[in-house]
DNA sequence: ACCTGAACACCGTTCAAGT
DNA sequence: ACCTGAACACCGTTCAAGT
């Protein structure tokens, strides 16, 4: 026995499943992805699922509820590599994987930043990391400061790669006009322009890693 | 001869100024340091200078353009060393004042996140720091590298820092409640978390910066 | 149990009006 | 030149009401 229910007015092109936490957080991943978490409002999420913005509260304590979802979920797709790799192998590759992500996702920084809080999800991933230390027999100040050093080093490069140079078209000629005070005042940061336009952020994340991963194993072993 | 406005109610405990761009930013500024930038409005904003919100579109384009006056206004303030010194020592200051400026305004990082725009003020900050390596004879790509580097370290550490375990009072006795869940889901984060809680966020910084800067040494110079 | 509509207390920003 | 008041188009969130 089937049952169908009528809905009579604008459905939008997709056919209309019941709400879930699950299909809330999708849609929101989705709608910061197409559109930035700046511009995503409860009214306009409700629109996109075909329902109306208070609906969402059944599913979502919060907004803010909702965002550190959007960040857990994020952290849940970072892969975690073999635990038999050698700890520096896997905390290259555990690099590689979070800074794809987070380019993929670039307003999972700024969600960070804004809500400070660690759920379940990213408890979890920094879980796995931390344990990568202690299982390669690091001492506990040791962990601590190879985490912080890690998490600050990739959380800079995402940051900056989500926010660097975004030469809009808009602003391009505004840009070209300022060129030559912009020569004079800042002669330096003219001189690193180029490099600084087309700047390969991943190639970039890892040579900065490799200093990081050198440094803490001169360091921490003893 | 004189002139007295006479105005007839409300006034704040304060005398009003004339209003100007500067006393707008630093009013910004106090009123993030005080209550976060998060619940500023032209509003409230407004209200602590004694007049109407509408009233600061006057001596500022947008909340924008005014976010954008508070990061510079905070890049401003870092101190830059001698240029007599060692490169090392000068990023080593550098770096110090940097972490300190950003820890009493804990707001621009999200900020600097949030807007992504580098005003003049933090341009010529950059040249500043970009030029110590110019000077120090390193060539462009590898000054590229080290400023990468060393900004996304500092900004990840103001932005651990920043964010850094904040046990409210209200969450605490729900932590407190959740403890044995957590030790047993993230047993490893358990073990650290002494060190978590209780993190001095400067020398962790400062011991994640000799870290840096012997890296770049090392890989920089030929 | 889940969805809705109206309402509340906020936003940033505009614009014509005042001095 | 600078400030204001009213208005517009938005917010997140509540709550009683519907099914």
């Amino acid at each position: 026995m089937e049952k169908f229910v009528a809905y009579d007015v604008d459905m939008t092109a997709e056919t209309r499943i019941t709400l879930s936490r699950e299909r809330v957080i999708e849609a929101a991943v989705a709608f910061a992805d197409e559109h930035g978490v700046e511009g995503m409002s409860m009214r306009k999420l409700g629109g996109e699922l075909g329902v109306e913005a208070m609906s969402l509260y059944n599913h979502v304590e919060d907004k803010g509820d909702l965002m550190d979802a959007m960040i857990d979920h994020v952290f849940t797709t970072i892969p975690l590599p073999s635990g038999h790799l050698d700890w520096k192998d896997q905390i290259r590759l555990i690099g590689q994987g979070a800074m794809d992500r987070f380019g993929k996702h670039p307003w999972v920084v700024t969600l960070l930043m804004q809500r400070g809080n660690f759920g379940d999800g990213a408890l979890e991933f920094m879980n796995h990391v931390v344990g990568i230390f202690f299982e390669a027999g690091f001492e506990e100040e040791d962990v601590h400061h190879a985490w912080q050093m890690l998490a600050s080093h990739t959380m800079g490069y995402a940051f900056q790669s989500s926010t660097g140079p975004s030469v809009q078209e808009k602003e391009y000629s505004e840009l070209q006009e300022r060129m030559p005070v912009l020569i004079e005042r800042f002669p330096y940061v003219a001189r690193l322009a180029p490099l600084l336009m087309e700047c390969a952020w991943d190639s970039e994340y890892m040579f900065g890693l490799e200093i990081v991963i050198d440094g803490l194993e001169s360091r921490l072993s003893r």
